[in-house]
DNA sequence: TAAGTAACTTAGATTCATCTAACATTTTTA
DNA sequence: TAAAAATGTTAGATGAATCTAAGTTACTTA
């Protein structure tokens, strides 16, 4: 047909799979990341799909050898799974940092867009664009870019929680891509690279307030507290 | 699921079609330009399915009021089909004219790019991508962009193998985005803009000879010279 | 540790875009 | 203008990704 879309038949071709596998893979990879272990119904609630269509995916990711899959036990990616992930990655990555860089959009609306152009098939082109921008190593979200072939540079890094009363810190990464939560940042004119200052911690809620760089003081909600990543400095 | 893939859903929440649906209504107005009447035998072979797979997709497609549809007559889009395609059209030149000017590609290179970026659902990244561009008219092979509200400002043109001996022109656009025809025009120098002037014209089989801005001549076969786009200086 | 609950799997149905095979209409041409 | 060829349509099947309903397995807890 042009097979379901013209994508889907170059897909083919390559060897890669399809948009559906591309999304299942890179759940996969990020929740194994953030929870340890993957669940069918962790990647149900994350993919917005019934456990039934999870567990039928996974058994066909299995014979593709990109899941290594036992019923009823964790599910786990395979090395060429984990290096297909990292490439889906990477380019959801360049391709939220070129937007924010070449295109001008704000942090905050890139996600939805790159998450459709993380399936674009052109080596070309994302080579062109990690060139572009200098081999970057972080995106917007100071999230870090697999390079070519899948390595990732990562610094150290603690939540914004961990963080005492009193110490300085820079904002390296956010963990979530959300635009609310983004735009709650916006409006407190927090970013990455900031420098702030923990002020107080409350024990009763867990939120904090904290010093901006222009002497601000703002509070902070434990959630969104949580969900802020920096390096001492 | 993230519905086949994240990009239908969304789609559906704001009444645009499947990937397949843009494909067959950018294909209709296409070759409506070209041929005038569109047939299901050459939407069939342009989107490279069988005669039952476009009839049932034309009547789908007519359900949704994209096409007029009548069994056995010609196949025309409605006033929403041409909409829709234009709007298709539009993100497909702009996305090749950026690719060519900001991402550097070359035009050789970025139709099949395109034929992805096209689908990319996001009025916020096309608009900006037009402003960048200076709202340009017309994509890197010279056919025209549509506006916002899919208006198109189109030249005066004739083909090649129309220009009488003696004659100077100036190339405007090639109506063929193949990187082998692409590859060709790369290899005898030509791109659009370029004024060449017509030296000989063969009866026998339609091939001509030009001269073009560095003085230098070229033979075209007739084949090419069809493809080649041109108004008189 | 047995019962209850939560998580997972299987079975079978649905929708989309495609296919092949068979049939119908229109156009060409002898 | 009737037969042959080309083009278009219908019917029914397939594979991908999903669903619901029902049945299993594993974990929790009383």
């Amino acid at each position: 047909m042009i097979n379901l879309c013209a994508l889907l038949k170059l897909r083919k071709f390559e060897g890669m799979g399809s948009l559906t596998e591309e999304n299942y893979i890179k759940s996969i990879y990020s929740l194994s990341h953030q929870k340890g272990e993957v669940s069918v119904s962790e990647l149900a609630k994350k993919l917005h799909v019934k456990l039934p269509t999870v567990n039928s995916m996974i058994k066909k990711l299995a014979t593709k050898k990109l899941v290594a899959y036992i019923p009823y036990q964790e599910i786990k990616l395979t090395e060429k799974g984990k290096k297909d992930a990292l490439s889906i990655i990477r380019k959801h990555r360049l391709a939220e940092l070129f937007l924010v860089q070449v295109v001008g959009l704000g942090w905050e609306e890139v996600h939805d867009i790159a998450e459709q152009l993380e399936h674009i098939d052109s080596e070309r082109f994302y080579n062109r664009i990690d060139e572009l921008l200098g081999f970057p190593q972080a995106d917007p979200h100071g999230e870090p870019i697999p390079d070519i072939n899948g390595k990732i540079t990562s610094k150290n890094r603690i939540p914004l929680t961990d963080v005492k009363e009193g110490m300085s810190v820079k904002i390296t990464a956010v963990s979530n891509d959300e635009k609310s939560f983004l735009d709650h940042l916006n409006s407190k004119g927090l970013q990455i690279g900031e420098a702030i200052t923990v002020r107080k911690k409350e024990l009763f809620d867990g939120s904090l307030t904290i010093l901006n760089k222009a002497k601000k003081e703002t509070m902070l909600s434990h959630l969104v507290a949580a969900r802020i990543w920096v390096e001492l400095a």
